[in-house]
DNA sequence: TACGGCGTGTGGTCCGACCACACAAGATAG
DNA sequence: CTATCTTGTGTGGTCGGACCACACGCCGTA
């Protein structure tokens, strides 16, 4: 095993033996070194990992937002995972639409209705509705709108959907930014949008599910089909 | 930004530019601390971080297997954040098992007949006919059990969808291998099990989609229905 | 021609040092 | 006595240099 493995197998144990829970603060790591009998170069480089993977946070200076701590953040690994993915061609953009389709008909059918994240999603729309006053174009409705996916996702109280979802929020936001600089008209669209997002939170919160899925699908596929993504590369 | 984060900063910029692609060698740690006016320490972190997230693959010594190479292997960054999340209780197995069964089922029903992901089940199906000769238990029955629903989950042709099973997987072997502990009669069970397993390859062969997705829907969750999983607890 | 030792470049690990930061306790000025 | 400033301490962040094990390919040797 690579040294700085040590790290995340010693936390693993630590969490499951409960000495360690999210929130905890790790020991600092020229400790942590002295502690594992490795290297703080090699403790670093552990923790740089668990980083990555969204399981702790590190911070410098003292008080409370200092140390590294555990926090439970499972999106931040897909984020950067997948923007690396992306870029390497290895993940192309069909399969991330296909897989945010997947995800927001389940969501949308399994919600529950009385999930805070429903309420999160009424207030993007009311926000949605105001028009852009300062910033110009579609920029700020398309981040409320990517939020709103989110925010549905999350509605069915599933952890890790929520966090695919929110990892693709990233993918999702940067080529419907392109996209919509083809359309020939914004402001129609835009208005389709704000009604399909106002018919699909309706049916979730009347408990009628299926539909809610169905009027999803609808609602991401024909903006897909609009926007002709399938003509698109990866990289364009 | 943080300084190892050049590193993976300065990789998305080469991918994208299309001077790096998959199968490509990185400069040497040495070199790429020179050429991005780093330490070489830094470096090290950001690789560490780009190995974690599946995008790259290290290698010492020289020749073909040497060096950092990019890879394209999205389901590694999972695999271990997921073991992570669900030691810190962050993580639900219900979460998983649901999760499972969505991936699944829609794999099932866009599963592309082609796919030689099909032929790896099938191949996978007659070795779990073998009794299993020198291994006790179900031990290796299990291991291939997960394998064959990787591999559906692989033939839709959606490397995201392949990659979030690929990475459940090993959740999914080790409360199989918890669960199946429990069970009173394993031998008419795994009998059950193969039995089922053949009726959803075959529907997928015909083509029918639909149907094989409710098989694999109900094969899934009758296992765990019977196993009683949900009474258990994520660290049980 | 076949074999074996050696050079070279790779990542892996370690050490020790210094930095910026943020808080807390003490010293200081009012 | 209070409000302010200074200093101390511990945190992660970064750096440079050193040595190791490894695996290959070259080259001298038998």
């Amino acid at each position: 095993m690579r040294t700085h493995q040590v790290v995340s197998a010693w936390l693993e144990q630590e969490l499951a033996a409960g000495r360690l829970a999210i929130g905890s603060r790790l020991p600092g790591e020229r400790s942590m070194a002295e502690q594992l009998g490795i290297s703080r170069a090699s403790v670093r480089e552990g923790t740089r990992v668990l980083e990555a993977l969204g399981v702790v946070r590190a911070g410098v200076g003292s008080g409370p937002q200092a140390g590294t701590i555990i926090t439970g953040n499972p999106a931040v690994a897909l984020d950067s995972a997948l923007r690396l993915h992306v870029a390497s061609a290895h993940l192309p953009v069909k399969d991330i639409v296909e897989t945010r389709l997947l995800l927001e008909a389940w969501a949308a059918e399994h919600a529950w209705r009385g999930s805070p994240a429903l309420e999160r999603a009424a207030r993007l729309l009311d926000e949605m509705d105001e028009p852009d006053g300062d910033d110009a174009g579609p920029g700020s409705f398309l981040e409320r709108d990517a939020l709103f996916h989110v925010a549905l996702a999350e509605a069915a109280g599933n952890v890790l959907v929520g966090a695919m979802m929110g990892s693709l929020r990233g993918s999702i936001a940067a080529y419907t930014q392109r996209l919509t600089a083809d359309l020939p008209d914004w402001g129609s669209t835009s208005d389709r949008l704000r009604h399909e997002h106002r018919a699909i939170l309706a049916a979730i919160v009347a408990g009628e599910g299926r539909r809610a899925a169905g009027l999803v699908r609808d609602h991401i596929e024909r903006f897909y089909r609009e926007s002709g993504v399938h003509d698109q590369h990866p990289e364009g």
